[in-house]
DNA sequence: AGACATTTGATAATGATTATCATTATAGAT
DNA sequence: ATCTATAATGATAATCATTATCAAATGTCT
């Protein structure tokens, strides 16, 4: 997976530098969870205690360019980022979520059951490519 | 529309104020856009040349609260706020958006075919009260 | 009209993200 | 292994949207 990322990072002229294997290593440790910048500074720093705050933004973004990372808001005001389910193979579709209003627990579903409505949505002349959606509620300890 | 939401502001304890008049009438008017705060406050300037964002700001954030508008982002770092469909009466589901990663333009789907997968879902355990789905793709004129 | 609480506008403060720039590190050639 | 060109880094300033503050103005009720 690393020598993946590497590989295409070479591919666009970028390096491999000590903070971006640190940050990518911090997101593969972090599978399933949505990390803000604030937080994958606070891990990576663990490792690489001289990374800053923008290098962390830098990379995150590139990740995220190379579609290695999902960045996405919750709450608004920020972003979060997560590794693609089958991050390194270009993918279209990931799984959804279940924001508990009361926790703010974040669950996935992985059911996608979407493909109908954007062939739908498709036959109207638009061409779909990605889709995001976010459900609300109560999560089952705080019904 | 505007009486009821005058009452509904009285009853708790609210006041219907010129500025809050002039921001309902600039989303009542813009049915079915997606406006910034910005954008709010221009539009209410041509009829309350003195308003302040603050009051923009503060006043989309009561009719929000009030369930008139609903509140989303699109590109990120920034909030948008429309009317909900049949504003005035509470509801929990509204049609959804598809984002043109060329032109931006927003267009709207009123097709709901998520009850079957929000009912998979609610028998897990949880409890679903409102949904938030946005396509990304490319409208028929960028295709 | 008068009293009182709420609202307003101007502006400062905040928080997240991006830009700037001098210094340092990397990849590839020698 | 060293050199060189170029990209990357860290510190910090700048930006942008949003929120907080507070004195002055306004709306509601009597």
């Amino acid at each position: 997976m690393k020598k993946k990322i590497t590989i295409k990072l070479k591919q666009n002229d970028y390096k491999m530098t000590e903070q971006r294997e640190t940050v990518l290593e911090v997101m593969l440790k972090n599978r399933g969870k949505h990390l803000s910048a604030e937080e994958v500074l606070e891990k990576a720093r663990k490792k690489s205690p001289g990374i800053g705050i923008a290098t962390v933004y830098r990379t995150l973004e590139k990740l995220t360019e190379m579609e290695v990372l999902y960045k996405t808001v919750f709450e608004g005001g920020k972003f979060r980022y997560e590794l693609y389910d089958d991050a390194g193979s270009k993918q279209q579709h990931h799984h959804h979520h279940i924001i508990c209003l009361k926790c703010g627990k974040i669950t996935e579903v992985q059911e996608d059951l979407l493909s109908g409505l954007e062939q739908k949505i498709e036959s109207q002349g638009f061409k779909i490519i990605d889709h995001d959606l976010k459900f609300f509620g109560y999560c089952p300890n705080c019904k």
